[in-house]
RNA sequence: CGGGGUGUAGCUCAGUCUGGUAGAGCGCUGCCUUCGGGAGGCAGAGGCCGGAGGUUCGAGUCCUCUCACCCCGACCA
């Protein structure tokens, strides 16, 4: 491609409104621009990137046993009613209308399509098993969109679903997949990390999310620095570096704090480690057993509460901090809310579940209790793992130290069973010639995001680096000025590197040497070789890697090193 | 949905407090000079000052309403 029939406008200045490095360089670069609020378009060098991920992401899947396959956009609210999510998912599902009055959705995810797909076509065990998967744009409604494309409400996604005659089956194909998405973030070029994860709102009960470490990501991951341990914070257990005092069971007894609440300052004013308090959070449920009712949680004065893991614990669909009256109601004062004397459920972190010594709000102004047991004093309370992971926490499996990290997730699997299956009827007959509903899985990767994800790990102060697999072009070839000679060369260059299947952006513009330079480093091509009438004379060009050192070669030998570096990259 | 912020030239932004002919830098067009790291000169083009209503002799500027976008939080495969 040469640089004057490329749409490619970059900017010299800083966009205003992009704070995130990735979302910058796009824009920047010309790779992408705004539409509306979570909605991009992608420019000839954005929509490369993006096909080069498909490229790999299909290769490795075709290679894996997959078919790949594609499911329409919009999809009748009928499919939705029938798996129960209509209901379920919430603003982020588009709903619209046609002018029959029927209503649809903007597909945000693709389980209850594929299923209804199968179902109608699925007739033995001996189809079983299969593994579809297709590379679309999804439309989810987020509340709040951001970082360009690293959380659009428009965006491209690869999304998979396996079927299964039994849950053996599954597990094989999850490990699977779950070894074909380390071999394609692999061959993108990134430091990624596999996690455990919570199922979300997809639900099933096995699931890992692969994360692209940068400290610009949304998640929070805990891992052990000595195994192989590492889980969203979401999901993550692990054991606090100090446990809590147990036994000593002394008498409860009263101690003014006036007008000090919080839990550092009552720690100072007592003297004491904050994590010798116990915070109680009081809690309003919606959905499940505790639906509409109010609960209490009490914690470590140092830890804080996961919500997520809450939320699991008690299968509740939404949790909201209590609002006063209800805290009242319940029985807490506010400021001085602890466990003793509340009317409503307690639950309690298990870090806690044998502590003693404590100190806990008495629910009764300007006054905190001292030799608090939880055992003692809080009989009622149910314990689960409730607590976030910290640094330095101890890991579950090896007994190692547990650091944390900012991720980007950029794929999850999920073993879901038959959570879709059932509602969706997606039924065979089993070899011993019963009915026997399929077992399924489904694999996300998001595509798009994984564009934004690989500039925040490969950037420079200069620019955006790309790994050679998915650059856009992978030399970038820079004639400097305008004589018959250098004009020439390159283009005679140009024409042994595209005969060669080199993808190369010949910039034969009218602009000055550091204006080329410039444009080359921030597009991030890899390569860039360049040819001008210093160098010429002598019939030698340059030859540059985006973050390397230049390499006087002969103009002879340019098309050999072109080769060699890009099937060897830096 | 709560909090904060921004809308003026293609981009980055002044001008708004204190109402009085629409500005700068970069980019863009033409010409000249320059030609190895975002050059210099000359001449130009480009604006419903986000939108609507109001106050005023007069509104980019003051008032009311509204829309869009960004950031933090809540939320979220």
């Amino acid at each position: 491609m040469r640089f004057t029939n490329l749409f490619a406008p970059t900017l010299r200045q800083d966009p205003a409104d992009a704070d995130v490095v990735s979302h910058r360089l796009l824009l920047r670069a010309g790779y992408i621009r705004r539409v509306t609020s979570g909605v991009y378009d992608l420019l000839p060098l954005g929509l490369r990137v993006l096909r080069h991920i498909e490229t790999i992401i299909r290769q490795e899947l075709d290679a894996a046993g997959a078919q790949e396959l594609l499911l329409p956009m919009v999809q009748p609210a009928e499919l939705w009613q029938q798996s129960g999510r209509w209901d379920k998912y919430g603003r982020e599902l588009l709903r619209l209308v046609d002018r029959h009055d029927h209503a649809s959705c903007l597909g945000p995810t693709h389980e209850e399509v594929i299923c209804h797909l199968v179902a109608g076509d699925l007739r033995s065990w001996r189809q079983l098993p299969m593994n579809l998967y297709q590379i679309q744009a999804k439309f989810r409604d987020e509340v709040r969109p951001r970082f360009g494309l690293m959380r659009g409400r428009e965006f491209t996604m690869k999304d998979g679903y396996s079927f299964h005659a039994d849950d053996e089956d599954l597990a094989r194909e999850y490990d699977h997949m779950f070894a074909t998405y380390q071999r394609i973030f692999r061959r993108l070029g990134l430091n990624f990390r596999a996690v455990e994860a919570d199922t979300g709102s997809i639900g099933g009960n096995r699931s890992h999310e692969f994360h692209v470490l940068a400290d610009s990501g949304e998640d929070l991951i805990a891992y052990c620095t000595e195994c192989d341990y590492a889980a969203n914070v979401e999901k993550a257990i692990s054991g606090r570096a100090k446990p809590l005092a147990t036994g000593n069971e002394q008498p409860l007894a009263q101690v003014a704090t006036l007008g000090v609440t919080e839990v550092d300052a009552v720690a100072k004013l007592l003297d004491i480690a904050p994590s010798q308090l116990v915070k109680t959070l009081i809690y309003r449920v919606t959905g499940g057993e505790l639906d509409g009712k109010t609960i209490a949680i009490c914690i470590a004065g140092d830890d804080q509460l996961q919500e997520i893991k809450l939320q699991r614990a008690i299968h509740a669909e939404a949790l909201e901090m209590a609002s006063d009256a209800e805290i009242t109601e319940a029985g807490g004062v506010i400021g001085y809310i602890g466990p003793q004397g509340l009317t409503c459920p307690l639950f309690a972190d298990t870090a806690l579940q044998a502590a003693c010594d404590l100190i806990a709000g008495a629910n009764q102004n300007n006054t905190h209790l001292r030799h608090l047991s939880m055992p003692r004093d809080a009989a009622n309370a149910h314990y689960f793992e409730l607590r976030q992971s910290c640094a330095d926490d101890q890991c579950p499996h090896c007994g190692g130290t547990i650091a944390l990290a900012r991720g980007i997730e950029v794929g999850q699997v999920f073993a879901l069973g038959r959570q879709y299956t059932e509602p969706m009827e997606v039924g065979f007959q089993d070899r011993d010639g019963k009915r026997a509903t399929a077992t399924m899985g489904c694999y996300g990767i998001g595509v798009s995001r994984l564009v934004a994800a690989i500039v925040e790990q490969c950037h420079d102060e200069a620019g955006i680096c790309w790994p050679m697999a998915v650059a856009p072009f992978q030399v970038a070839l820079i004639t400097l000025g305008n004589g018959e000679m250098v004009t020439e060369a390159s283009a005679e260059l140009y024409q042994q590197l595209t005969e060669a299947n080199i993808d190369t952006l010949w910039d034969d513009r009218k602009e000055r040497p550091g204006v080329k330079f410039k444009d080359a480093e921030l597009m991030g091509l890899p390569l860039q070789l360049v040819v001008g009438e210093r160098g010429l004379k002598d019939g030698m060009v340059e030859l540059k890697p985006r973050q390397g050192e230049k390499q006087l070669i002969l103009l002879a030998d340019a098309l050999s090193h072109c080769l060699q570096s890009v099937a060897n990259p830096q």
